[in-house]
DNA sequence: ATAAATTAAGACAATTTTATCTTTTATAAA
DNA sequence: TTTATAAAAGATAAAATTGTCTTAATTTAT
């Protein structure tokens, strides 16, 4: 459905969004140990979430990344657009450039409520819903 | 959301389904340009359809591929998961082994009526109902 | 000021996916 | 029986994705 690097990507951003608020900020050594991802690349990914305005970045010593706005107004569209783009949620499932109500391809219309209930779902949801159940116990973020 | 591979076979398939019942049989090379895909990569598609049990192939002169069983039932998920398997409908989206009711993701709860929605919709939708549509000149498997 | 820590950036490498090319095998038709 | 046609199979290649390594730039703390 996603591709690693945005399976990474939201990952790291609940992983943010689920730390003390008053220490948000994680270096990108401590977010790929906590997400169990390759660290480099993981940090690539965080330059991108960066460029696209969702994470603010301090070099330094006790540097690292933080979520640049409240996670309340971060929703999963805008994480999964950074990095692979609109094109699960809008795109033709066939790949056509050119499938639409009018001209549909074979698929469209048995597509359209799933892609429909998931674009909804993206653009609704918002990263404090899902980070709050980490700490609470009622989510996991690794796999044991 | 589908590899590449899977959306050639499932515009190949619907191409067969399409066909006139007195000649459903098609060649590599007319399933390719039908349905605009790269012939070499397409007949290895149509060789793991074979191999999948979905399509039954005759060499020689006039051969090609056909439908093994009757469009109707043959379902959408059988098809993507021949190609891609069928974590798209059945694994976690984040990639956990290990995701559960029980012991969930932290988007498992959110993605859970996508996925189940999608997973009916592949299951008990079948070639004869998304195929018909293309003599009718109701959809459309090519771009222009 | 200097040293240490950390991000930024770019080159490089491995893997997977997509695509092509060549040779072999089977089959139908002449 | 020969020839032409088409699939089968395997090698090769190109492109995209995933992952690593090295160097530079920045900032904090000493």
């Amino acid at each position: 459905m996603f591709s690693k690097a945005c399976e990474y990507a939201i990952k790291a951003m609940i992983f943010l969004a689920s730390r003390p608020a008053d220490n948000r900020r994680a270096g990108a050594r401590e977010v790929a140990e906590a997400i169990q991802s390759p660290e480099a690349f993981t940090a690539k990914i965080l330059q991108q979430l960066m460029k696209r305005q969702l994470l603010h970045s301090v070099k330094g010593p006790n540097g690292g990344f933080e979520l640049l706005r409240k996670s309340e107004d971060i929703k999963l569209a805008q994480i999964v657009e950074a990095i692979d783009g609109d094109n699960l949620f809008r795109g033709c499932v066939l790949g056509f450039r050119k499938c639409s109500e009018t001209h549909p391809c074979p698929v469209h219309h048995k597509f359209k409520g799933v892609r429909d209930q998931l674009a909804v779902m993206l653009m609704t949801t918002n990263l404090a819903e899902i980070a709050d159940g980490i700490p609470a116990g009622i989510s996991f973020l690794t796999s044991e």
